[in-house]
DNA sequence: CCGATATTCAACCTTTTGGTTGACGTTATT
DNA sequence: AATAACGTCAACCAAAAGGTTGAATATCGG
C-alpha cells in the first residue's frame, strides 16, 4: 500500500516525468502532443502519464478523442511541505528554479537526442 | 546515468527511507540505531542508508567500528527548489509539516508494527 | 588473545519499473 | 462507408529495487 507520498516522489524520480511535468508547466497538452519530443513510444509516455495522474501531480480529462493533460500541484504541495521541515531551506530562489529547469531540460534533450530547447 | 535530482527523489520514494530521515533531523546516529525501530535486518537498513548517501540527503562517517549518520539538508534544498516552481506554493507552513511528519510516523508504526511514538 | 559488537559483502530471490510491440476501441475526417 | 488519428491494453522483456541469509572484516573490552 502506497501512500500518497511515495506516489508523489517516485513519480518525480524519474527525469522523463520531470520533464512532462516541465513542459506542462507552460500549458496543457495532449497526450500525442506530450510524447513528440521522446525518443520513446507513445505507450511509453501514456503509461508515464498515468503514473503521474495516479500521483495526482496531473490530472487528465478526455474530450473527444484527445485527452488533455494538466498540470495539478497540489500533491507537489504536499510533498514540498514535507521536505521544506528539513533544516531550515534558505527562501525559495525562482531565478535558481529557473536555471535548474533549463539545465534538466537542456540534459534530457541531449538524453535523447532530440533537439535542444531554444 | 543518474542526476542528482533523480538520486534524491529516488531516494524519498521510500517511507522507510523518509522515516530515517525524520530520525536523523533530532540527532545524529549510529547504524545499528537507526535500525532498532524497524522490522528488517541491519544488512537491509544499511542499503538504505547507502542510497540515502549516495543521494547526499545525508553523510556517513566512520569514528572507531561505529559509522555515524548525519543529516545533509543540501540535497532536499536542491530538490526544493526544483518543486517550489510549480505552481505558486503556498508559503511554508512547518505546523502542516510537524502534523504531516506525525501521521507519517504513526503510519510506519503500524505497518511495521511496531509500538506508536507516544 | 578472545569474544562480543558494528557494519558490510555476496549471493540469492521476488516484485516493480520502464521499455517494446501489435492488436484494439473510439472519435474525426473525407 | 472507409480511413486516419488518438490513446490504451496485453503480453512480453531486461534491469533495478527491496528484501533475506550467512560469511567476512574491523574494532573494542576484558
Amino acid at each position: 500500500m502506497s501512500t500518497a507520498l511515495d506516489l508523489a516522489f517516485a513519480a518525480l524520480a524519474d527525469p522523463t516525468r520531470r520533464a512532462i511535468l516541465a513542459m506542462l508547466l507552460e500549458d496543457d497538452m495532449a497526450v500525442t502532443d506530450v510524447a513528440e519530443p521522446f525518443e520513446m513510444s507513445l505507450a511509453a509516455i501514456s503509461k508515464h502519464l498515468g503514473i503521474l495522474a495516479r500521483a495526482r501531480l496531473i490530472s487528465q480529462e478526455k474530450r473527444g478523442r484527445v485527452k488533455w493533460c494538466k498540470l495539478e500541484p497540489g500533491a507537489l504541495r504536499a510533498a514540498s511541505v514535507w521536505m521544506q521541515g528539513f533544516g531550515q531551506m534558505e527562501p525559495v530562489d525562482l531565478d535558481a528554479f529557473e536555471r535548474f529547469l533549463q539545465a534538466e531540460l537542456g540534459e534530457e534533450a541531449e538524453r535523447s537526442a532530440a533537439p535542444p530547447p531554444l
